[in-house]
DNA sequence: TGTACATCAGTGAACGCGCGTTCACTGATGTAC
DNA sequence: TGTACATCAGTGAACGCGCGTTCACTGATGTAC
């Protein structure tokens, strides 16, 4: 638990030095151990090491930090889709199914993120920064599934949007339901990832992208 | 608000009558009114017009409310799905979507519920009854599932087990992202319906349960 | 290089508030005879 | 039908607690000259 600085000893003397990012580790494992209603500004500023008064110097309030994890889990959601992507390569449909294995990995791994992000309750509005990453992240599946919409003859090629929605919709889904680390509430004949795996098969085909088998 | 009895009044006489589900109401008004941690066992007490401590007759704690706030969510579910369903008549394809647009009539109509069930926490196990109750809301999902895929011809059928997981993912993901009441966080292109119903086309064709358009 | 000063980022004490929970109590209800 | 009594379902006062928030303060840091 370095990172959080819980040791006065380890402060660069009076000032934390830096105590917004400790704030957010503190607000990430306290959210990972307890959801994400499951913790209040002075247990941040708790387990931060400070007094009380002093997260008020860099957030307004519980709202705006929880504000800033998400804002933070959707950018670290984009860079691990985009890299799960890879520009198609090295081919279009194996791109595409790394990308929903991304998906669920993150829900799986980051799971302090994908509550702030997904489950908080925190309005997207209340940042204009915190809307932008969310569309960043989105973006990413959408740019997928036009560069595998693309694969199809011109005639009955499939919307992209509707497409990227149908994919996101189906792996928060899956990710929510049956794919969360800690909860694992309910139990499966499968793995989420051999469970979105199908499913993306299944839809692809009933598309025409892929062939009957 | 003449169900919450705040109105002494409206009470015969020194006893409420029927706290308990004055209690539940309560909750589920305040869930729909401030989400699924909005709300405190004071509160709910308040609200139904009594003491702090009348709730402990009824309630363990919190928690349990909540439990039971979820379960009877489930069995309402249950009853919405199986209406829509109806047997499978006039026809699976047909009453299938119908499922799908009760889910989703459901998550919308019904945001307390649907948060209780889903998105508060409750632990499936902290009481039997309300797994079982969420277990019977599944199983309808699996029976309709069961008949559709007994339309396809016997060497290539889908385990309809795999397929009612895939329905409730895509439903509960575009449910939970685009197709919330009060919130409505992201908007679309199109309704949450439509999109469902274009999805579970899409995803039928796939598994060759419906001809090629 | 040194000094004076402004600004920054913390402290710690204090406050009001509402929550959860317990307790002895009491009015209302049901039932045995 | 009436009475005595047990049980049920509330009251209301009390408590300790932790949270959010404000405040005057002060040590640390950066910068102009």
């Amino acid at each position: 638990m370095a990172w959080t600085r819980q040791d006065p000893g380890a402060r660069r003397g009076y000032h934390h030095g830096n105590l917004r990012e400790a704030l957010i580790d503190a607000a990430l494992n306290l959210i990972a151990q307890k959801g994400p209603a499951g913790f209040t500004f002075a247990d941040a500023a708790r387990s931060a090491g400070v007094s009380s008064a002093a997260p008020y110097r860099h957030f307004r309030d519980r709202d705006a930090l929880m504000a800033d994890v998400a804002r933070r889990g959707f950018e670290l959601f984009e860079t691990h889709l985009e890299k799960a992507w890879n520009n198609g390569q090295p081919e279009p449909f194996r791109a595409f199914e790394n990308v929903g294995r991304a998906y669920l990995d993150f829900a799986r791994n980051e799971p302090a993120y994908y509550s702030a992000m997904f489950e908080a309750g925190v309005a997207l509005d209340s940042d204009a920064g915190l809307r932008q990453a969310s569309e960043r992240a989105f973006a990413v599946l959408r740019r997928a599934s036009e560069a595998l919409s693309a694969h199809a003859p011109a005639e009955r090629r499939p919307p992209a949007l509707m497409m990227s929605l149908h994919i996101w919709a189906l792996s928060h889904g899956i990710a929510s339901l049956f794919g969360r680390g800690d909860a694992g509430r309910r139990s499966l004949p499968m793995s989420p990832e051999d469970l979105l795996e199908a499913a993306v098969l299944i839809y692809l085909r009933g598309l025409g992208l892929i062939g009957e088998r």
